[in-house]
DNA sequence: CCGACTCTTGACGTTTACGTCAACGTCAAC
DNA sequence: GTTGACGTTGACGTAAACGTCAAGAGTCGG
């Protein structure tokens, strides 16, 4: 990571970010083939801006909700219209309706399992209670 | 479905679940080799249960966030003991508080995307009713 | 008894998401 | 100059999660 500009845009090295973010060069790499990820080069390397960096972090958020590499890609697609009218909106509001939708139903089973959670460990805690009272009585 | 025997506990063929959970019954037999699910047999036949139609349903919210088979097959387990004492509890409970700190860490990943997705909807609907002020101006 | 249908078990193919390895460039340090 | 450290592309390998045949057993109606 080093900020030899005069003014100061933070730029980033391949394993800079692999190491950041706990995973290896050649994901990142992956990430780029598959259009996740379109760094600047100096010469052939590969430099990273704070906005490559966000959107990594997008990604890898899209992967821990188990999202495939191709949605998480239309996913950050919309994100990347700063401008506007370079897709059609009406096209991206309902892409927008389609992830949230996606989101809502993995929330409402988020929130049932720990539901469910929270009863069997009281279970599993009633049962512990339970042994602690007959200690030798296994069987 | 057929409740052909007297006392009603309801039994599902492979292709009801199937056409249920609209998925295919090889993805059904291959959960069963994972060891996801246990349907008894008539004679060669797999027969399913209501308790095995829930831990189906199970399965396809696990996948549903995300999660690898065999974690949904350990995460189900949690579900299994009704007995008792057949695991330690105290390795159960531990399970399942990393169960729990997954689906937490995917709750507020959840939480993030819908309020981003919020504001990028917004823009859009801010950029839409511009572009029907001055309707023909298109650059 | 004869299709027609359903279900079964393999065996092999496929896609996704990377890991691994090889061969080479580049640049600073010794 | 050469020796690492770091980076590059490309080819190939692999594990997970199924899809896709192929070949056969059971059962039911006609």
């Amino acid at each position: 990571m080093d900020y030899q500009n005069k003014c100061r845009e933070p730029e980033f090295s391949i394993t800079d970010l692999a190491q950041e973010m706990d995973i290896t060069t050649r994901t990142i790499r992956f990430y780029e083939d598959r259009g996740l990820l379109r760094p600047a080069r100096r010469g052939q390397q590969r430099v990273y801006s704070r906005a490559d960096r966000t959107r990594l972090k997008l990604v890898l958020r899209g992967k821990r909700l188990g999202w495939p590499l191709d949605d998480i890609r239309e996913m950050i697609e919309l994100y990347d219209l700063p401008d506007g009218e370079r897709k059609q909106l009406s096209v991206m509001l309902e892409r927008i309706r389609q992830s949230r939708h996606t989101l809502l139903q993995q929330q409402e089973d988020i929130e049932l399992a720990l539901r469910e959670f929270d009863e069997i460990e009281s279970r599993c805690k009633q049962q512990l209670a339970l042994a602690d009272r007959e200690p030798t009585n296994v069987r």
